[in-house]
Parts: C-alpha cells; structure tokens; sequence
DNA sequence: GTCGTTTTTGCATACGCATGCAACAACCCA
DNA sequence: TGGGTTGTTGCATGCGTATGCAAAAACGAC
C-alpha cells in the first residue's frame, strides 16, 4: 500500500481524464488504478475478472476509483498472458448472395451476446485463405465459424493451430470438425416430390459451382429423389449461386429443352429469382402457369410479393444459434469430439409451382392474380 | 550467439512442427526463431518488421528457421508493445437493409488489401455502442467505420479516445470526424425535378425513421426541390427502411390520398421495392402505368427484371475506397484535420417511373411489356 | 594500416495484465 | 484461547514482441 500518491501523478491523471483529441490520450492501466484505491496491481485485475476472489471492499474501491480514472482493461495485453483473444473468426465467401448476410447477422449477433467479437474475414476470390491462416494464429482467435469453401486440407491447418472449427452448412468426412449444415439432401428430396405430384415431368436443374458442396448435396438429393420416382433425368447446368447466372442458365435451359420444359429447380434462392424472372420476361412463359420455379434457402427477397418463391427454408436462426454454441463448447473444452449436427429444411411451398391438382397453387399471391 | 542447441529443444522442435490436435500446440516464439537462427531476438523481430535493418545474410537464415519451424510473428503481442492492432472496426447497424452487405463486402475486401483485419460490430437495438467504446481502447483499435446511426457524443467518445472515425453518409456539424456522404440532398433533388418533368402532381413520400440522418437529408431534398418547383407538399410516412415497411406505409398513402396519388417515392430502394409490390398487388395499379415508384440507393434487388426500380445509385465502390483511404490517412497522420466528403448519386431511370412523354419510360423491362 | 562512418547486431527493458505462490487476516469450533 | 480452515491480498514473474542504446562489425578513404 505505497503512499506515494505524488502531485505529478495527480496532475496526471486529471489530464488524462479529458481526453485530449491530439496527441496521445494517456493510457489508464491498472497500476494507476491500483495507486488511486490503494491497493496492487493484481487485487485491480482480479475486480475485472469474473470470478476471481476479492472482497467487497476491494470490488468497491477498486470499481471507484476505475470509474474516476476512466480505465478499462486491455484486451490486448489480457490476451497476450491468457492466450485466449475472445475473438472469433467467420469466413464468409460471398456477401452478394444474400443468403450469407442473413447468416452474418445472426451470426453476429449471437456471439456479442456471448461476449464473443466477430473478425469478419470475405473471400471473394478463392486467394487469401491461408492469410487468415497466419491471422488465427496470429491474433490467437479462439475459434472459427467457417460459411467459405475451405478445402479439408485448410480446415485441419486451422485445427492443428489447436483453433476450433466449426463449419456451417458444409463438413468433410475425413476431417474432426464439428458441422451444421441444413439438410440439403433431405430438402432437395422435398422439392422434387412436391413438383413430381404436382404433374411435372421435364426438369431443368440449375446447380452451383461444381467445387460447392452445398449444390453437390442438393443437386444429389434432387436428381436421386427423381430418379426413385422413376423420372427422366433433368438437365443440369452449373450457375455460380447469383442471381444473373440464374437468369442465364433458365434460358439455356428453355433453348436446350424447348417448350416442353416445365419446370425449373435451382440450387439456391439467388438463382432462382433469376430463373423466374428470365421466365416471365426472356422466355415469355408464366409463373407458375406455364411453367414452375423453386429454389433453396428462404432468403429474405424470395418472400416479396413479386416472387413469393417456392423454397425449401434453411432455419438460419437455430443453425447460427447451434454453431455457436457448438464453437463455444469446442472452446471449452478442446477435448470434445467434433459432432455432426444436421437440421432439417422446410418446405415453403409458395407462388412459384402450381398447385396438385396441375392448377397455380392455392396461397398464389395477388400479384398473379390478373 | 548460443550454441545451445539441446537435444530437449530439438525434440520439442520436431514435435511443435507437426500440429498436435489435443493439448496444446506450442507456440513457436520469436526466440525460438533466433536459436535456431543462431541470432538474437530482436534480430529476429527486425526481420519481420517492413522497413527495419537487417543484411541480407541475417534475413535468410532467419526465415529459414522461421519457415522450418512454421513461425507466425505474434499480432497480439506486437499490437501491445506497438499500440496498434491493425484492426479497424466497423460498425452497421442493420444487415436486412440490403445496402449494407454491399457496404461490408466492399469495405472488408478494401481494408483486407491494406493488411488491416475488420472486427465487425452490429448493431442490431440501439443498445451497445458504449461496449463498442470498450472495445475501442481494449483491442487498441486502429480506427472506426460507422455507417450505423451514432450519437455526435458517442463518436466523440471515439474521437477522444485517440481512434479516428470516418462516417459512412452521415455527419456531423459539431464533431470534428471525418465523413463520406453520398450527397443525399442532391440525389433527391434529381428525383422530384425528373418526376415534376414526368407530370406528377401528387407525390407520396416515405421516410425513414426520424432520427435518421440519410432519412432527413433525403426527405430534405426531396421536399425542397418540389417546393421549388411550386407543387403542393407531398403526405409523408416514417418507414423504418424495410420492406414490409414500405409496402405498408404505400397502402397507407394510398387509403389517405386516394386515387390522385399517382407518385410514391421512398428514402430507400427496399421501402421502394415494398411500395411497387404493394402498389401492384393490394393497390391493384400498374406501376409505372397508373403510378410510379422510386427509391434511392441503387441495391442489386432493384435491378432485378420485376422491379427495375427507378432509383439513386450510390457510388459504393468509390465510397467505400475513399472511406478506407480517409481512416488510413488518419491513422498515419492523427493530426491531420477532419474532411467532409460528398460524392454525388446518380439518377437512375428504369422501369416504375413513367417516361418524360407521360408514358412509360423507354427501358421499361420486357417483364411489363404485357 | 589507421581512423572516421555507416550498418548491423545484441542487450535490456517496456508494453498491461494474469496468475501461482506465499503471507496474512478472518473466522469457526471446540 | 488455540489450532485449523477458509478467504483475501500482494509479490514476482511470464506472455511475445518492439525498440532505444551501445557495442561491434563492415566499409571507405587516405
């Protein structure tokens, strides 16, 4: 309990607590905040963390005479001796596809509430994954959520970095992370029965890229499900997720196939909304009149009115809340086995695809009213 | 130069190189780097450093032995000897607003290319600026983006903090940060004169929720340049930027102003976006035939063939690069004085508004061409 | 070969906090 | 009142890197 509150010292900290916009705003560390309640560095550092021992008294000085000095603890420097940084790293590839905005924000969301911050790392072309390699270890992010097409071999670098992994909507057999992932079989399987009873019989399928995982599992549900109904294969063409490839390949697909087409399945939302949009304007045919749409994932826009786009719904709330969770266990405990959580998808059958009885089906918006 | 090279330390090399899943991986130091080397530390750190001295003879062995033992400098503790984290952070308020994803991404790939890791905060209820501010001086930010709705004393906050902070399109008379504006008024401004040219006499005008400063600018704009053209002041209605939002506050223009409202123009593209598909269904009026619609923004969805909304484009790309370039100036040169950037919008005539001959404009989309 | 310069390098320390350990106070039960 | 127990507190040190300073080395000119 040194005494030495010196007038220097308090002249100081009176400065310092104005902050002064040039210049350097003098740091407030916990030795100054110790000197001011009288007590030592560590009783400072034990107030501020949760948990630790101290008496009320001490809480009671040391918060006071915080307050006063404006301090807060240094993530930083508490990361440098705990080895834990509280960050988080999520990898999204693609901001455009509005799919992964839904996810980010959700994502984001659920981490602050657990006290998480969110390094957002975007992968816009393929490049720059092992950047962020060097940046977990780097920055000693406790964990990473993982919505980009990191190959296996990237996932088990950052595990080896002992940097848990958590991968959404994708996973690797031969790799111990742990994954959530929609089920895109499961949910692909839906849309092809529902558009089978509802009479249609030539297909086009739009896919994602051939890399992706995501349109690999629902391309394989989609044509597996036909094919156990005895269908005709469809056509498939690759598209890469967005909405102008989407427009492109329905109308490759109505070149390639003729009038006899009469429906039309894509990998995703984005995608879909072109489809339907190339039908009604390029192809000149009528949705779902002439001809049916759906798409995969619920995204926000397929929901307006103009569209109210036929889609198997990915339950983004319950998926981002389990991948925290997941990474937050993983961070816990290190030694947990990896797990495999799938979640089901749910048919939202909307104004896209004709009703069962080969008529537009029953919710039509007003929109197609006329 | 310590030959101490032990049989110990060796075995702990070769097993630190292949990553161990369980337990803990040990971190390969700047130490071990300069024993291998057979330098010294600070031989070791001034290698990894841009710009510091070191011959050509020393670099080599030392990224060879940093390279064989797999050496990654340390962001942390290098962020508290230096006093900065080469993070900046970047603050938006509401991802379901689809401008702002395409903010994010171009922000995240611009900062990403100088090296400067986004932590990303969200801002999803007003809640939780002042743990941002925490965050600020405990992670030893670089520097802030906000494109979220701050208080001036909050970004004071900031300020005084020592963190520079450049506000993306809004700003603030009395709090010397630094902006980039899209010039809101100007845009709106575009938008009546060329609705005034198209004939429209009474406009219905969504806002944004009150205390937004887009909102205000825009609405601003908007009114005043009608009022300079003499037309009577339009009804307006506070949206809270949304969809559902628009849609309803276009119904409820069109129930108070009856079938004479023959123009809604709304302070953002996903309200406008609500107002063509309200205006098309509930409303039962063509749009741009019986009414038109316009938005300001410029988001990828208004481009789509069944809205090809009439719209303000924001520059993002340009915005978004001076926004980075701004904060890293700040960073580099603290004392260099606040700017306030404008960079005009540009008018986009697409298919919801009619054309000047009173009849739909000419690239109206082939989806209205029925 | 000598002396003055310019580089290069190592040493020592600081950055701000967490934590094991030991000293210590408070408290309980007998 | 004494010994044991529980709970607090301070001391000293470590986390991994950057950097001022001085020693040493390399270089150049004469």
């Amino acid at each position: 309990m040194s005494e030495d509150a010196t007038p220097g010292r308090a002249a100081g900290d009176a400065e310092s607590r104005s902050g002064n916009r040039e210049g350097s705003p003098r740091k407030v560390t916990s030795y100054d905040v110790a000197r001011r309640a009288g007590v030592s560095q560590s009783g400072v550092s034990r107030v501020f963390k949760p948990g630790a021992s101290a008496s009320a008294a001490m809480r009671a000085r040391v918060l006071a005479a915080a307050d006063e000095l404006g301090y807060r603890p240094n993530a930083i420097a508490r990361s440098l001796t705990t080895g834990r940084s509280n960050m988080v790293g999520v990898i999204i590839s693609d901001l455009t596809n509005l799919y992964y905005p839904e996810v980010l924000s959700e994502l984001s969301a659920r981490f602050s509430e657990r006290g998480k911050r969110v390094l957002l790392f975007t992968l816009a072309r393929e490049a720059g994954v092992d950047s962020i390699l060097e940046d977990v270890v780097g920055y000693q992010l406790d964990g990473i959520v993982s919505a980009a097409r990191l190959s296996a071999g990237q996932v088990s670098d950052f595990l080896d970095r002992g940097c848990p992994v958590v991968l959404y909507n994708r996973s690797f057999d031969d790799v111990p992370a742990s994954s959530i992932c929609c089920d895109h079989v499961g949910g692909a399987r839906l849309l092809a029965t529902r558009m089978a009873e509802a009479g249609h019989r030539r297909f086009g399928f739009v896919a994602g890229p051939a890399d992706s995982f995501v349109s690999q599992e629902r391309t394989r549900g989609f044509l597996g499900r036909l094919a156990e109904m005895g269908l005709a294969e469809p056509a498939v063409i690759a598209g890469d997720y967005g909405y102008a490839s989407g427009h492109a390949a329905a109308r490759e697909l109505a070149r390639a196939a003729g009038p006899a087409l009469d429906a039309i399945v894509c990998a995703n939302d984005m995608m879909a909304l072109g489809a339907v949009d190339a039908a009604r304007g390029a192809m000149g045919r009528r949705v779902p009149g002439d001809i049916s749409v759906a798409g995969f994932d619920g995204i926000d826009p397929a929901g307006w009115d103009s569209y109210r786009l036929t889609t198997v719904r990915q339950p983004v709330r319950r998926m981002t809340q389990a991948a925290v969770e997941m990474l937050l266990d993983h961070m816990a405990d290190p030694s947990r086995a990896p797990e495999r959580r799938v979640i089901p998808g749910e048919l939202a059958v909307r104004g896209t695809v004709r009703g069962l009885d080969g008529r537009p089906a029953a919710e039509l918006g007003a929109a197609d009213a006329a």
